[in-house]
DNA sequence: GTCTATAAACAGATAGAC
DNA sequence: GTCTATCTGTTTATAGAC
């Protein structure tokens, strides 16, 4: 007997989609034991039954969510590039571009708002999905900006000090997501509009460049 | 009739600090929804029916857990220096000072987890504790801070770059708890351990000594 | 103050009609 | 494939014994 959860093609479509979205959307908002089932269901326009159906159980649905947010982020925050950057200058170039797409995707846009609030949840409390976004997306993306920071700084891409430094910078980033309710209120901004965004990412590269021009001189 | 809540001295002391320590453990660990009366309640060695008698409702036992949690998060971190800095060096210093009892209070005590892990997840969510974290903990700190930044860096405390490079600056100390069980997997750690936390204080305090010393340059 | 028993609502999973 | 009805277990809150 073949279930639609083992066939690779996204071959019903309609329900099985509105069911994933629903689960980014309430998963992220509310968390894997805060939503219900019933809850997904009526918000998917379906029934609870399809759940089982399509996904074996919550539990199922809730990976799948995983692995749909883990490529939508990896889309939304652009593929790395195919050559490596011929000199200290471009890689600095490519850290700057890279931090910025990161930021404006994290906090300025609201099509993305799901999927970031999914991530953020299961970043923190290492919930099911967490596996398949640190294998994905995580440590991908971490590691091809060592490389970066390497050619940049002059050090090796697999010391310490580089590892935790890349951390501290994408950190930053994620910090501005996940304390943002904290940000705009001691802003008085009124809710995270991409002219937000964009003053955050313009910091966050003028610190860049501060640390990356006297890296050198350590 | 006075109920216990109302009055202000910890009169009886055992079974409600012993929900308040299970209530601040489990509440960190698995959230508000995520955690229930039956848990709380066994783990402090009592029955669920003293939640209702010393904090009225579960609701109730979270918010006296948050203001707990504040109050000892104030503590841990240390209360600001009576005098103000009396030169930009001397307001670096106090800023390196500063996150490095930040970072060894979030990532290097054992002891601290528990509260720490509490306030994250109410970042996190803005649970019903939100406020009372931010009105008493975050503001006053973050405002704090702006102020040594001002007087290191000759700009003006509630200037918008300021505040937002305090909050990049916070905001990486945090990152590291949060999202410690990426960073833990990718640097080959077995946990978090004082050790660790150091060395996350010394790329932080490095990180920041470049930034301030090219601050005056722009 | 402490504890037990119970009520009323809700959870996820599933069998089976269509 | 879709949907309903139902089973089993768990939730918080509360009434009342001691």
């Amino acid at each position: 007997m073949k279930t639609p959860e083992q066939t690779d093609p996204d071959a019903p479509r309609s329900t099985r989609t509105a069911l994933l979205a629903a689960g980014i959307h309430l998963f992220g908002k509310k968390g894997y034991i805060g939503t219900s089932t019933r809850e997904i269901a009526h918000r998917a326009n379906t029934n609870i039954g399809s759940i089982a159906y399509h996904f074996g159980s919550k539990e199922g649905l809730h990976q799948a969510c995983g692995a749909e947010i883990s490529r939508r982020i990896r889309e939304g925050i652009g593929t790395p590039e195919a050559s490596a950057p011929s000199s200290p200058e471009a890689a600095r170039t490519r850290l700057e571009t890279t931090i910025r797409a990161f930021v404006m995707f994290l906090n300025g846009s609201r099509h993305a708002d799901d999927v970031v609030s999914f991530m953020v949840q299961e970043l923190g409390t290492k919930g099911p999905a967490f596996e398949i976004i640190y294998e994905t997306l995580i440590e991908p993306k971490h590691r091809e900006i060592c490389q970066l920071w390497s050619t940049a700084s002059g050090q090796p891409a697999d010391s310490e000090s580089v590892k935790l430094a890349v951390f501290a910078f994408l950190g930053q980033s994620l910090y501005f997501r996940i304390g943002r309710e904290a940000v705009n209120r001691r802003m008085g901004w009124d809710g995270s509009t991409p002219e937000n965004a964009a003053m955050i990412a313009n910091i966050l590269i003028t610190n860049l460049r501060k640390i990356l021009n006297e890296e050198p001189n350590e």
